[in-house]
DNA sequence: GTCCAGGCTTTCC
DNA sequence: GGAAAGCCTGGA
């Protein structure tokens, strides 16, 4: 990696770091926990650490961490062990692609927790990212943990994301009255209670192919066969999984098949045409379709 | 076994 | 008032 890594008190900086924009990454529609500030930095929660995370030229600053933090932590949340200039090459010889690649050249994939996307990507069926997003932070602040935050860094209350032991304790009513998850509550009190109790080791994912893992998923209440993609790449590294939502959909029927196509086809044309990069493609193409709101 | 319609909570545009 | 990062169920 070309970048350079300097420690400051409570900060870090990537200093001249390409592929990076903290825009592209939080608001290509992988994550739900991230707040945008008045100086257009992102602070976001994961790992039970709130961060700052803020692109000044061709530097990114990470606020409210440490050295230690940033090796343990936040150097594989960011994905930054990966070589994005030759995904890009490689996916930029489609013409389409290259256009969305260029729109969002500051893309990672991040590696996030998997109960918070299983639980994160159930919340978001048929459902609004406003929605989604309070939804977490509603079942975060009722059933995770406070974290304790410097307040140099920021008078916020910030928690963790719950555990599946917390989530298992939950009651689906409260889950609809308090944290606002509609006919989402029983499914997400259920499949909590499954993995709480082992009878499913979201570890043991990390072993799987995506198939394998796609069919262990789809074991759960509540993921189906758009979620379980989703857990797959954000969580698990499974760069081939190819999620279909609507905006995916939009945008596959306005470029590449140019008909009304059923969501089972696209993903399988999807797994065709961008193999081992589709998970990549994927984000590349949502985040174009989203923000141009093409075939809407 | 596959495919499809209808229902689901509530918020957002 | 329709759509929303879909899933589940029942029937053909």
């Amino acid at each position: 990696m070309k970048y350079t890594i300097i420690e400051e008190k409570d900060k870090i900086i990537l200093k001249d770091i390409k592929n990076f924009n903290p825009k592209h990454i939080f608001e290509c529609g992988q994550a739900f926990r991230w707040y945008v500030e008045e100086d257009k930095s992102y602070t976001t929660i994961a790992y039970g650490k709130v961060i700052n995370v803020k692109k000044e030229n061709n530097d990114i600053i990470l606020s409210n961490t440490n050295l230690q933090d940033f090796n343990n932590i936040w150097y594989h949340y960011f994905d930054l062990e990966r070589d994005y200039d030759e995904i890009k090459k490689e996916l930029s010889k489609d013409p389409i692609l290259a256009e969305a690649i260029e729109f969002g050249e500051g893309i990672r994939i991040l590696n996030q927790e998997p109960f918070e996307m299983v639980i994160s990507f159930i919340t978001s069926a048929n459902n609004q990212i406003p929605r989604i997003k309070k939804s977490i932070e509603l079942m975060s602040k009722h059933y995770g943990e406070k974290i304790k935050i410097d307040e140099n860094f920021s008078g916020l209350e910030c928690y963790s994301f719950p555990t599946s032991e917390g989530l298992s304790k939950a009651r689906p009513e409260d889950l609809k009255e308090v944290c606002k998850v509609g006919f989402r509550g029983e499914r997400i009190v259920e499949t909590a209670n499954v993995i709480a109790k082992g009878e499913l080791d979201l570890n043991s994912i990390y072993n799987l192919t995506r198939d394998e893992g796609k069919e262990l998923l789809m074991t759960l209440p509540g993921v189906g066969p758009k979620v379980s993609d989703c857990i797959l790449l954000f969580a698990f590294n499974k760069d081939d999984a190819f999620p279909v939502d609507v905006w995916v959909k939009r945008v596959m029927e306005h470029f590449y098949l140019k008909e009304d196509t059923n969501v089972k086809l696209i993903g399988s044309h999807g797994a065709r045409i961008f193999g081992r990069l589709a998970g990549f493609a994927q984000q590349y193409l949502f985040y174009y379709a989203r923000e141009l709101g093409i075939g809407k």
